[in-house]
DNA sequence: TAGTGGTCTAGACCACGAC
DNA sequence: TCGTGGTCTAGACCACTAC
């Protein structure tokens, strides 16, 4: 057990972040990287008591939070694993369609349709919280699965949050990467739809007529401002939202 | 601030339900029942600590549980306030078909389509994770808000989990209300897809040709047994999920 | 019986916000 | 300055699991 032990170096008591963050940050790495595989056994809490020499309670928090979060499975009596199934939950993530496509095993190309300062219509200038006549940042572009067009996006981005936007090469890397890099959002907001696309859509997409589209736009927020509205269009045939998750961590009503 | 406190006199420090779950439950309640109204200020943790003659770190637990849930906002320095407004969050949480509609206020009604025990289908003995073979209960309706069709319902359920659902009159009361009533679910799994309907799909929601609609399936889980799968199926020009939270709650990738 | 996690206590120090 | 929440400690008792 030591080797595992041995490992947690980087907790830092006289740091500002939280003991129990950087325990947390240290065990979601190790799992994140793989050196920790689905099913194996963790430190007990006790071994980390005296290996960290922080108190129990402190152990406790870190680790119940990563049993909130789905990361680990702990059995009374028994003692904490790594959980088998890291969730996907693309419906409340923001998950960046690159790797999403590049983890089924595809590979994920994109093309950039357009990139350019543009003033706010009244729609946009409401769902975004801002002034009258503001201009804004506006990228759309089409994200390949294996050559297949499966994702229409069209984003406007607050100059006032993210200046740099519109200087980036997203053919190199997608918005989603960018923007999660820049900032983590305090609050999002999701929308899902059934619509049956215009022409110019369908034909970016590749899709017969008459098949429908799912469409699902988000906005996110950081310090009360809106800083991104984004639009994503699905070929209704080839993708499904899906998300799956224990519910204690979720209220009911 | 006394008045505030008198009310939680529930709880039982010799009750098998942890101390800090109790004091969970009855602040849930208090706000569930409008009683504690938004923006307004809770208890201080020092108050509690005293009223209810418990320590202070399993106050802070619940109120902490309580954040992340999103039922209360927490400003270091000021207090604890109940949350501003309760999040509307349809695609992750399990919502009564009939509240919804008539929170939003419109009249709810329902038509039993079918209710039997049926064999259960290769695909559907899959899904449940059932043996070879299994019967199951199956429930067909139609929700109405304000006389229109607003989502078709096709319901399985494992009779194991649920003996009593074939029994019930769902006429009187909708099925999620029935089940919410009868367990928690320990684990959930949401599919969203738009999809072209049948032709007896499009007539019992009195959509016009071609319309696509919006179809989320869910699972739900308990002591590791699917307990029901449910397809539901809305008109794409008539509702659309959606789900705004704080990020905090969530993992991001 | 020994090891595990679940919960709880009675203190403590600190940073933040309002005054 | 005072009251607030954020964090942490060093113990404790208990229930569960495996042996």
């Amino acid at each position: 057990m030591s080797a595992l032990i041995d490992c947690f170096d980087d907790i830092n008591k006289s740091a500002p972040e939280p003991i129990y963050h950087q325990i947390k940050q240290a065990i979601e790495d190790r799992i994140a990287s793989g050196e920790w595989r689905a099913g194996q056994k963790l430190p007990s809490e006790n071994d980390l008591v005296v290996a960290l020499d922080v108190s129990r309670m402190t152990i406790n928090r870190a680790l119940r939070e990563l049993t909130q979060a789905g990361l680990i499975k702990r059995v009374h009596g028994l003692g904490s694993f790594v959980a088998e199934q890291p969730r996907h939950a693309s419906l409340i993530e923001l998950q960046d369609i690159a790797l999403e496509i590049e983890n089924s095993g595809a590979s994920h190309a994109s093309k950039v349709l357009s990139l350019e300062s543009v003033y706010a219509s009244p729609t946009v200038t409401e769902l975004m919280q801002l002034d009258e006549g503001a201009t804004l940042y506006r990228l759309r572009a089409v994200h390949y699965q294996d050559e297949l067009p499966l994702q229409l996006e069209s984003r406007y981005v607050n100059p006032a949050a993210m200046p740099d936007f519109i200087n980036q090469d997203f053919t190199r890397m997608t918005s989603t990467a960018y923007l999660l890099q820049q900032f983590k959002p305090d609050e999002m907001e999701h929308r899902v739809r059934a619509i049956l696309p215009d022409q110019q859509t369908r034909e970016l997409l590749t899709m017969a007529d008459g098949q429908p589209c799912l469409q699902l736009t988000r906005r996110t927020w950081k310090d009360e401002q809106v800083v991104t509205y984004v639009t994503l269009t699905y070929p209704g045939d080839r993708y499904e939202l899906g998300a799956r998750y224990a519910t204690d961590e979720y209220q009911l009503r």
